[in-house]
DNA sequence: TTATAATGAGTCATTTTGACACAATAATAA
DNA sequence: TTATTATTGTGTCAAAATGACTCATTATAA
């Protein structure tokens, strides 16, 4: 998936010194399709490594606004699930080698990134979209932006695959009070798409008639008329989420047991 | 609690160069006294304000190092759990009035501050401390370090209200899955003193047979002898934690129904 | 010595969980 | 057309957890 220099995203370059000096902020975008998880990731220039969609803080933007707008810019979305999980603040992410290996990746050269390669924090955010709605769009540095199955990653630059481990520990914490799926999902979908969220989340099973027991008695699901597509067996039901009570939960919180 | 210029603690005090610029850390520092839950606070100038033990990141240093020395600083105590909870990063908290308020409030000349009140990202800690064992020691800055009430804190400068707000947040949610009260108690206590932080984080009563039955279900507490000192009433007895089942209960987390 | 207040321990009905079982059914293969 | 197969909706049932209580016990204060 190549652009040509017509496609390329400058809405995110204002002028270095436009810039919180030292900080960025980087997304991890969480899809769903075809019963997996997936996440988007850009494509570096020497085609082997890839890296989170990212991007600096504008002086006169919020911490908030500037992941909002790194998102918006990659997925053509706006008003999705974006939430700060935590800031990777150590000195070990900008070593020399580090360094080096992000030039190397990036094919700049480091008298051009000088401002970016002494030290940098970066702000994680992960975000919940509906996989159908994205049209990835790379930015400027990009050769490529593309989806990943979450159980097989590429190789990544700078500590890139700690932030999404870490994205993935925090959803697996709000599993347990907080529902999901809402911002994952397409309208419709059936009891297995959810389960298999949560099943990749968690990175176990869960037993199909305990779950849907369990589902179905928050009440934050609607019925609707039959599946027909599929494999060969019995169709689903298809579901949508109570939007009211779906967001009286996420606020109130629950108890999960598994 | 005043303090002579001799007291003055400037291990916090590099050059301004030195530090990471746009960017602070502060600390959310719980005790548990009283059968109380406190927070460490410093005076400002004005007498009138009280802000976070916060400091600025030195750029060789981790983030996470930055907190751990202005904790280190102003409690005497290292070793402590000490955790994330947010970055603060809105644009609300460097408005002119809000630098005003702060300028007034800390008796400095905007221009000698002119580097911290463009604009500033906060990163949020919160810290679990053994109250007993602090020693609080004012920073160059403040009038004094004292305790306070959780139920009845002062007035505070910039957003460190909405902080403690926060930390308190991220500790309700996380009370459901890992223990608590290892880093906030002292090595022997009763199950009153536990019960009493689980009733202050949550904010409410909870059934003191139910707590009681569930604690000791968790097999991370080991009995003592009884209690002697107290009211007019049974004494209850002591216990203490199992040091590495709690730990290990820290790292797989449980369910909690209440 | 008695009254008080809080503790340790226990009861019990209800709810939730975990582990299955089983008939029903949509697509596919025979 | 019919049998096969994979998967679904629903149900059962024992075990565990929860919530709301009781009640005898006991260290201090009156």
């Amino acid at each position: 998936m190549n652009h040509s220099s017509k496609d390329i995203d400058h809405s995110l370059d204002p002028t270095v010194n436009d810039f919180m000096p030292g900080i960025s902020v980087d997304n991890v975008i969480f899809g769903f399709h075809d019963q997996q998880l997936k996440v988007l990731l850009l494509e570096c220039a020497d085609q082997e490594h890839w890296m989170l969609p990212g991007g600096y803080i504008i002086k006169t933007e919020s911490v908030n606004d500037a992941a909002k707008k790194v998102l918006t810019a990659r997925t053509g979305l706006s008003e999705v699930y974006l939430q700060q999980f935590g800031v990777f603040g150590g000195l070990e992410r900008s070593t020399p080698e580090v360094v080096n290996d992000f030039l190397k990746a990036m094919k700049v050269d480091a008298e051009k990134f000088s401002w970016h390669l002494e030290r940098f924090i970066t702000i994680g955010f992960f975000a919940l979209v509906e996989f159908q709605k994205v049209n990835p769009k790379p930015d400027a540095m990009s050769l490529s932006c593309q989806w990943f199955d979450f159980h097989n990653l590429p190789k990544m630059i700078f500590d890139h695959s700690d932030l999404v481990d870490e994205a993935l520990k925090t959803m697996r914490v709000q599993l347990r009070h907080q529902p999901i799926g809402y911002n994952l999902l397409p309208e419709e979908f059936t009891l297995k798409d959810l389960r298999t969220i949560y099943e990749t989340i968690l990175d176990r099973k869960i037993d199909r008639a305990n779950f849907n027991r369990k589902m179905l008695s928050l009440g934050i699901l609607h019925k609707k008329e039959k599946l027909f597509t599929g494999g060969a067996h019995k169709a689903p039901y298809l579901y949508s989420f109570d939007k009211s009570a779906y967001f009286a939960m996420l606020k109130e919180g629950f108890g999960l047991g598994f």
